[in-house]
RNA sequence: CGGGAUGUAGCGUAGCCCGGUUAUCGCGCCUGGUUUGGGACCAGGAGGUCGCAAGUUCGAAUCUUGCCAUCCCGACCA
C-alpha cells in the first residue's frame, strides 16, 4: 500500500475514490457497475440504517418486504413513472439454464422463456400499490405507514462508488392516506426526519426544498428534497420525499370507503434515502489525510494505540489501556485497543486517520508516569495531553465537541458558498469561479430551466421551503419572477 | 451508450514499440531477531492463469481479433 492518497486539489474524483478504497469502505466488483461494500463501510451503513429505522418507528412506521421482481405490466400502469424508469431497468426473461449442446459451458435455455417478463425493481411503488389494493377497504385501514429496507437496480451508464451504482441499498417508505392534506403532511414530516438525521447524525447541513417539475420524481405531484453541498462546490441530493397524489391509487385502483359511505381514491407518499448518503458523508467532511467520520455514526469512535518501550512496558500499558476501554464502554463509547505488535505507532496513527476514527488515544510509559495520555481528535488533527483521571468523561465530551464542530465547519462552508446572482454574466461567473449554490431569479418555465442547464450544466436544485418572496427578473429570460431558486452543478 | 486511457503477485510498477533463458524492482505478506512518541531495521522465505478467450508463430506478457473490468470526459440519472 503506497503512503499518500491523492489530494483534493490534485484530483477531487481520484481523492474520493482513494478514500473509499483505501479507507476500506468498498471495493469494485467483478460485475459492471456494482460494488462490494466491505465490513467497515457496511458497519457505517448499519449505524445509519439503525438510527433512521428508529426514527421511522418513532413516527409510526413499520417495516415490511416486497418482491425484488415486478411484472412488466405493473411498471407501465403509471405513465410518467414508466417513462422515468424505462431506460434503466434490468429485465428477467428466462428462468432456467442448461448445458450448452456445443459443449461451451452453460447457456440460457430458450425453452424457459417467461410468459411475462419480470423487471428487477428500480423502486417499488407499482408492486406495493398493487398489493395495497387488497389491503385497503375502508378509511379505518388508513393511514398505512410502511417502510422497506431493500436493494434496487437502476442500470446506470456511468457509475461511481456509493454515489451511483447499478445496484444500491436503500429504504423506501410507502404510505397511504385518506386525505390529501394528511399525505402532504406525511411527505413533509419524512423530509424533516431526513434533515434531522443528516444534520444531527451525519453532521451534514442540508437545505430543504421542493423540486421543479423537471426534476420531480416520475409519477409524483411534488418532490421534496434535502440538498447538501460537497467540498468541491457541487450539490448532492441526499434524500427525497414525494407527494404522489392519487396517481398510483388511480393506476392500481386503490379505493377506500369514507365515513360517508362513498368510494375515494387513496392519497400516497413515498420517500427514500440510499447508500449514496455515504458518498455525501465522505465528500462533506473528509480531508487529504483520509476519511473524517462524525462520532454519532462512526463504526469505531475511539482507538487506543500503545507506545511500547521494551517488553517490560507491555503489561503496564495494557493494564492502563484496558481500564480506559472498560470505562469508555461503560459510557456506551465504541473503542478498540490496538495492541497488535505488527505495526508501529506511526503506521497506526496514519491508518486510523485514513479510516476517519474520531478520537485516538496514545499511551506510553512516559504518559503513565505522569498519569496522562495523548488525545488526538481527527476533525482538527489537534493533540492534547489529558489526565487519566476522568479521561472517559473527557472523551465522551470530546466526541460531542467533534460532532458539533464537524457540523459547524460544514455549515460554515455551505453558507459561505450560497451566493446571489443578479445578472446572467454574474451567474455564469459564480458557477465557474466559485461553484456552490447560486441563488437567482427564474421565470418558472421548464424551457428556461432546460436552457440554463444546457448553457451552464447547472440545474435548479430546489426551491427552498419558506422561501422569501421577492420581486425580480429571471436571470436568463428577464421575465418577472417572485422568488429566487437555488442553482448548482450537481452529482 | 459515444470519445480517450489503463489492466503484469495483495498494492504500485519494469519489460511490450523491435516475439526467444528461470518475467524486473519497491511496498506489503511469512519465519527469526532487534525495535516501537508520526507510515522501523537486519537476515532468510513464500507468492504469478502477465485481465479473459481465440488466432498468428517452432516459440506470445510482447503481434492480431473479440470480450470483460476500471478510470477520465460527454449524453442519462438518486
Amino acid at each position: 500500500m503506497s503512503k499518500a492518497i491523492t489530494t483534493r486539489e490534485a484530483d477531487y474524483s481520484q481523492w474520493y475514490n482513494d478514500l473509499v478504497i483505501r479507507g476500506g469502505l468498498a471495493d469494485y466488483s467483478a460485475v459492471r457497475g456494482c460494488m462490494v461494500i466491505k465490513p467497515y463501510g457496511y458497519a457505517l451503513w448499519e449505524n445509519m440504517r439503525d438510527q433512521l429505522d428508529k426514527m421511522f418507528k418513532a413516527t409510526g412506521h413499520v417495516n415490511a418486504y416486497f418482491p425484488l421482481f415486478i411484472p412488466k405490466s405493473f411498471l407501465s400502469k403509471e405513465a410518467a413513472h414508466v417513462e422515468g424508469f424505462a431506460k434503466e431497468c434490468a429485465v428477467v426473461t428466462h428462468y432456467r439454464l442448461k448445458n450448452d449442446p456445443d459443449g461451451n459451458g452453460i447457456v440460457v435455455d430458450p425453452e424457459a422463456k417467461l410468459e411475462e417478463e419480470l423487471i428487477v425493481r428500480p423502486t417499488s411503488e407499482t408492486i406495493i400499490w398493487n398489493t395495497y389494493r387488497d389491503w385497503i377497504q375502508s378509511y379505518r385501514d388508513l393511514p398505512l405507514l410502511i417502510n422497506q429496507w431493500a436493494n434496487v437496480v437502476r442500470w446506470e451508464m456511468r457509475t461511481r462508488l456509493f454515489l451511483r451504482t447499478a445496484e444500491f441499498l436503500w429504504q423506501e417508505g410507502h404510505t397511504a392516506h385518506a386525505s390529501k392534506e394528511e399525505a402532504i403532511e406525511e411527505t413533509k414530516k419524512m423530509l424533516d426526519v431526513y434533515a434531522e438525521f443528516v444534520e444531527n447524525y451525519m453532521a451534514v447541513p442540508v437545505i430543504k426544498g421542493v423540486k421543479t417539475p423537471n426534476e420531480r420524481f416520475a409519477g409524483a405531484e411534488d418532490t421534496y428534497c434535502i440538498e447538501a453541498l460537497m467540498q468541491d462546490g457541487k450539490a448532492l441530493q441526499a434524500g427525497t420525499s414525494h407527494f404522489l397524489g392519487q396517481n398510483f391509487a388511480k393506476a392500481f385502483d386503490v379505493k377506500f370507503l369514507n365515513k360517508d359511505n362513498s368510494q375515494e381514491y387513496v392519497w400516497a407518499t413515498s420517500w427514500g434515502v440510499s447508500t449514496r448518503l455515504i458518498g455525501a458523508l465522505i465528500m462533506a467532511h473528509s480531508d487529504d489525510q483520509g476519511l473524517v467520520l462524525p462520532p454519532r455514526i462512526a463504526p469505531l469512535q475511539v482507538v487506543i494505540v500503545p507506545i511500547y518501550k521494551g517488553e517490560d512496558s507491555k503489561p503496564v500499558i495494557d493494564e492502563k489501556a484496558n481500564a480506559i476501554v472498560h470505562a469508555l464502554r461503560a459510557k456506551g463509547v465504541s473503542v478498540k485497543y490496538d495492541h497488535h505488535d505488527n505495526a508501529r505507532p506511526g503506521w497506526k496513527f496514519a491508518e486510523y486517520e485514513l479510516q476517519g476514527v474520531p478520537v485516538r488515544i496514545a499511551l506510553g510509559l512516559r504518559d503513565i508516569e505522569q498519569n496522562v495520555a495523548e488525545i488526538a481528535r481527527r476533525d482538527t488533527r489537534e493533540k492534547q495531553t489529558v489526565s487519566l483521571e476522568g479521561i472517559d468523561a473527557f472523551v465522551e465530551k470530546l466526541l460531542e465537541d467533534i460532532q458539533e464542530n464537524m457540523y459547524h465547519k460544514a455549515k460554515g462552508f455551505r453558507d459561505s458558498n450560497i451566493r446571489e446572482a443578479n445578472s446572467w454574466n454574474e451567474f455564469v461567473q459564480l458557477l465557474d469561479e466559485k461553484a456552490g449554490f447560486v441563488s437567482a431569479h427564474w421565470d418558472g418555465s421548464g424551457e428556461t430551466e432546460e436552457k440554463i442547464k444546457e448553457l451552464t450544466k447547472a440545474t435548479i436544485r430546489c426551491i427552498p421551503l419558506h422561501n422569501p418572496q421577492e420581486a425580480g427578473n429571471c436571470i436568463l429570460s428577464g421575465k418577472p419572477s417572485s422568488q429566487r431558486v437555488l442553482f448548482a452543478r450537481a452529482y
